[in-house]
DNA sequence: ACCTGAACACCGTTCAAGT
DNA sequence: ACCTGAACACCGTTCAAGT
């Protein structure tokens, strides 16, 4: 499964590969997983496991403060391998670890519709981000930077986005990441 | 591209099978677009397009109806299609109509960092929704009484979960969509 | 410009046969 | 149980050649 990963980041997780890989024939894989549907999903419930899922019990914080931790921590190893997150959408609710985290932001906010706005949010945030990721990302300042020249846009047709595009550029951002999650916390 | 879409929604999409599809052979295809991404990009633009834009504009209405009015439109579009959201994130920022909506939605909130945060919901949310659908989703009532049986958990290791069982089989259901997206625009 | 026919370099999966 | 070798039924893409 480390090989897996190692190819999914490589953007070259074929079962083919893989058996090479690991010094197999593509036919011996079949021994461990069914199809290549499961291995995916085998992998990514081990990534979100990857998080430090303790963030979400950590005594001493505000519900939260737990939350934002967690969060981050999950955003972070996500974005290392962001071939693997449509994967984790996929398995968003399914996996044994999806099943752990869902049950700790239970605990955390009182009402499950809440927590699962916050599943959204973050979940969405990440996807959105790994989608214009092609392999393990670059500083994040860099990858702001580059964007400020990507998303030039004609000021006559988009005004909007013209004068925005300072803060649109710095969307990837870890700051405009924790203040939607701290604005969708603090509603009412 | 219509045909293209039809494939998708039948989950098979292939070169191929859109040649023989429109009646040509698959190598004309790249006369038409340079490869299958490119392909995929254009059918997500276009379904994103068939939203009905005007109601980002529609008078009479406060931003944040007009806000809701829309993201309800787009998510029953997109779930009509569920094999081709992965291609809509994918093409969040990038293509035309995209642009249109995200200039658009910076008129409706005045921080783009909200506009975003909205963004991220609302794709989030439809995301989430359609990494559970097959083919064209079966009515919301239906989906939710699967649901209810499909995600029992045992109750000793998960009591939060299992406690709430019944919010959790509407967790993809109208209401809850609203909810959150209220919850979020009503931030202070 | 648009299309065909044919090829190239791949895929996932299955399965008899071996150990 | 685990693995190989070989096959089956596919892929996306390219490209000379035709109209």
């Amino acid at each position: 499964m480390d090989a897996a990963l190692e190819l999914m980041d490589e953007g070259a997780l074929t079962m083919r590969a893989l058996a090479s890989r690991v010094g197999l024939t593509p036919g011996a894989l079949y021994t461990y997983f069914p199809d290549r549907a499961a291995l995916v999903s085998a992998v990514a419930d081990r990534l979100l496991a990857e998080a430090d899922l303790t963030l979400l019990d950590a005594p001493g914080l505000s519900p939260h403060d737990r939350i934002e931790s967690f969060a981050l921590a999950l955003r972070e190893v996500l974005l290392r391998h962001p071939a693997a997150v449509p994967a984790i959408l996929g398995a968003a609710f399914s996996g044994p670890t999806a099943l752990h985290v869902g049950e700790s932001l239970l605990r955390e906010l009182s009402d499950p519709r809440a927590s699962y706005t916050v599943m959204v949010y973050v979940l969405g945030a990440i996807a959105l981000e790994a989608a214009e990721l092609e392999g393990p990302p670059p500083p994040e300042e860099e990858r702001i930077a580059l964007r400020r020249t990507y998303l030039v846009v004609d000021p006559e047709a988009f005004p909007l986005t013209h004068a925005a595009n300072d803060v649109i550029a710095a969307y990837i951002s870890t700051d405009q990441f924790r203040w939607g999650l701290r604005r969708l916390l603090s509603a009412p």
